[in-house]
DNA sequence: CTATTTGTTCCACTATGTGAAACATTGTTT
DNA sequence: AAACAATGTTTCACATAGTGGAACAAATAG
């Protein structure tokens, strides 16, 4: 997942580091991302160097494996807050949690992948962050195809080929001419469905969150298995979250930041 | 907060300038930014365009407003799963939340201030992500003392000086004399009391959590107010606490990482 | 329509980051 | 313990990449 290189500036080759070390999902070694990085020895460790010492990765007690650091959370609670439909998607996703007993999840694209920015639990209340963060792929899932199949021409193709195609199940489109099939019948349908294209049993409705220009905001999906349902059993929802998706959209477009608001200067407790 | 000019290099002012987007918790216009960042125009542009098209800040559609970018997130989730004590904890906070019916608040250091990782509310489970992520001042708070108390003088010189004394209340210790010496006090008694520091009636105690080493990794508090109890009420609970974070540090000691592991390629649902 | 604020581009200058290779520091082998 | 291998750190001549003053363009007023 995103292993190009980013042939930007320094600050880019930065951030594709910190890409790479969060990637792992474990603390990682000089040498195991010099391997797989495009960038030389000295240059790879100078960008450690400075990215530790900037907080943005900090260096396990071995004291020679790097991992995401602190100041990304710091970092990431203010972008969940302002950047990401979440907060202002919540109470509805709460509401339509309660109509429908199933788990919901509202996305956004970054970088050709599928961002999970927030999620309902049939059962359980939320499991939290680590929840919202959660990155899938868009060419086989709900909200990917929901989301791919609303983007401008040129935006589309960029993310087609940010796509890894790997092949999850028998009913995975692994391949840009089926995907751009089953995205031309989404844009005719209005949503999609993911048909256990990514994980055997599991299906979904999603419904793109548009804004009226049709620029891609995000997209809303419910989700199920087929032991309790099927696909019209999903369909059969939509008359449900079509509102949803656009009653959000409609919200994110009006919300013209507050201007100053209060400035409520820290946490609460202690 | 955090309005010092990082001297770093390029991507140094980068993160800097991150982190000032990321602090005014609303879209901030160009301008806006100049004013408020000690780099030149030109500068400032050619870094927030960089940062843009890296993902990393997004505009607004108004065209001129820059906020925290989606790829925050993503980074983050991993950043939150690999590097706070938070998942390591929590089977711990849920079972010390069953036991005591109060707040509860698990914390690291960075850059000086308290980033609150997770959180146990007395009455509805969890606020989400939105809690895991804040930050507070470390020289008023509970968890904050507990930490700085245990630091090596090195570390503890630096972090004194980004504390920035605001007097919250009347029992704010808003200089660094007392606040040095309620340290020493906290060193010998082993762990913090959170005095009405912060926000009027509400108290806490907080307990470091230490490397057998002495080393720092974070610290566990229990809130309250003044109208349901007392310092000695919650001094009371220290013996419920004082386990639960040697138990964490323990773990986190130990944690020699999974190797290699499953690498659980993407997320759940669709 | 002119004035003013706000955002974008130019370009000579040099500070910053580059990367091959040498060096240091571990840990492993016999 | 010496010889070896693997990993991490530092050096240094070089040029790319970032800098910032100032001129230019666009968008809002007045």
């Amino acid at each position: 997942m995103a292993m190009k290189a980013a042939g930007e500036g320094t600050v880019g080759k930065a951030m594709d580091v910190l890409d790479r070390v969060a990637c792992f999902g474990r603390p990682v070694r000089f040498t195991e991302l010099l391997e797989t990085s495009p960038y030389p020895k000295a240059t790879l460790y100078r960008l450690l160097q400075v990215l530790t010492q900037q907080g943005m990765l900090s260096v396990d007690k071995d004291r020679n494996a790097y991992r995401p650091g602190i100041r990304l959370v710091r970092l990431a609670h203010a972008a969940w807050t302002a950047s990401s439909l979440a907060p202002l998607a919540r109470p509805h996703l709460d509401a339509l949690s309660r109509r429908i007993g199933e788990t919901l999840h509202l996305a956004q694209l970054d970088h050709g992948q599928v961002l999970y920015v927030d999620k309902r639990n049939a059962s359980r209340p939320i499991k939290m962050f680590s929840e919202a963060g959660k990155v899938g792929p868009a060419y086989c899932t709900g909200v990917g195809k929901a989301m791919l199949a609303f983007l401008d021409d040129e935006e589309l193709e960029r993310n087609l080929e940010q796509q890894c195609y790997h092949r999850f199940t028998p009913s995975t489109l692994a391949d840009v001419p089926s995907l751009r099939g089953e995205l031309s019948a989404i844009r005719k349908r209005g949503y999609a469905f993911d048909r256990e294209e990514h994980e055997p049993g599991i299906i979904c409705v999603a419904m793109p969150i548009l804004t009226t220009h049709g620029q891609v905001l995000g997209a809303l999906s419910v989700t199920s298995s087929t032991v309790r349902t099927d696909l019209d059993g999903l369909a059969a929802q939509v008359p449900l979250i079509r509102p949803v998706a656009e009653r959000i959209a409609k919200e994110a477009e009006d919300w013209h930041f507050p201007e100053d608001g209060e400035k409520t200067m820290a946490a609460g407790g202690a």
